[in-house]
DNA sequence: TAGTTATTTCAATTAAATTTGAAATAGGAA
DNA sequence: TTCCTATTTCAAATTTAATTGAAATAACTA
């Protein structure tokens, strides 16, 4: 960068910068690990963003986690599920979907019964 | 269990419970893994599900990923992270405090301005 | 077929998170 | 001190997520 002003011992001065300055000590690791261009770089895509904050979203609720850590080790029907979390049908259903959708847990019925299990992907989360 | 009905092969049954049904399949695979009280064992603390769901919702956003990934090689400042983000200083400021909350960034004032850098949790997260 | 149980879906409500713009604060420089 | 810049804080408005209870669906049994 050639606006810089260089300054010893790590001391912070003013750089000026189109948009603003920015601290001494910051252009100088900046450009250590390649400047602007190489940040940007780093920035995930779009898509992948939004992918890796879905599955973050659903891991972000006790009552999730909860059902997470009943199927570790085991598939579980919805009924003992409930058996654990004692709140309504509807607000169970309402979590599992969230967690399927994100691919976490996925669901299959056997007879009358729904039964969930932990997806490789929601294993490698616990 | 002393109520269970053995069905051969695999195949689905009814089995009377106190509160409802299960299904024999998972009644059988439960057992193996040592039955209800073993399952309940195996749900953390209700203060470990909210610190652990308290992580991943400052995980849930994508304009919050890119923060983490944009001081993933190197601490910046606010001023750095506003040019890659394009937002309101209001709502950077925001979304950085989510991150320090959950401690997954901190932040330090050098001279004028205030540095981020990601904690080892955060990058225990990238 | 009709009846029963397990589970989901739907629409309405409530609650929580996010965005916005204005005002406040922190730190340094003149 | 006064001014300037960087950043945060606050309250109001908006958006999104979660809860609720009733009704619908899926799969079985008689």
């Amino acid at each position: 960068m050639d606006c810089a002003e260089t300054s010893c011992c790590g001391k912070i001065r003013r750089v000026k910068k189109a948009g603003g300055t920015i601290p001494d000590l910051i252009e100088k690791e900046l450009e250590k690990v390649g400047g602007f261009g190489a940040l940007a770089a780093r920035i995930p895509t779009e898509q992948d963003l939004l992918e890796k904050s879905r599955i973050y979203h659903a891991l972000s609720d006790p009552l999730r986690l909860t059902i997470l850590h009943l199927l570790k080790d085991q598939p579980l029907c919805v009924c003992v599920l409930n058996r654990f979390l004692d709140i309504a049908d509807s607000k169970l259903s309402y979590h599992l979907a969230i967690l399927k959708e994100s691919r976490l847990i996925e669901g299959e019925y056997h007879g009358n019964w729904i039964i969930y299990s932990l997806t490789s992907q929601g294993k490698s989360f616990l």
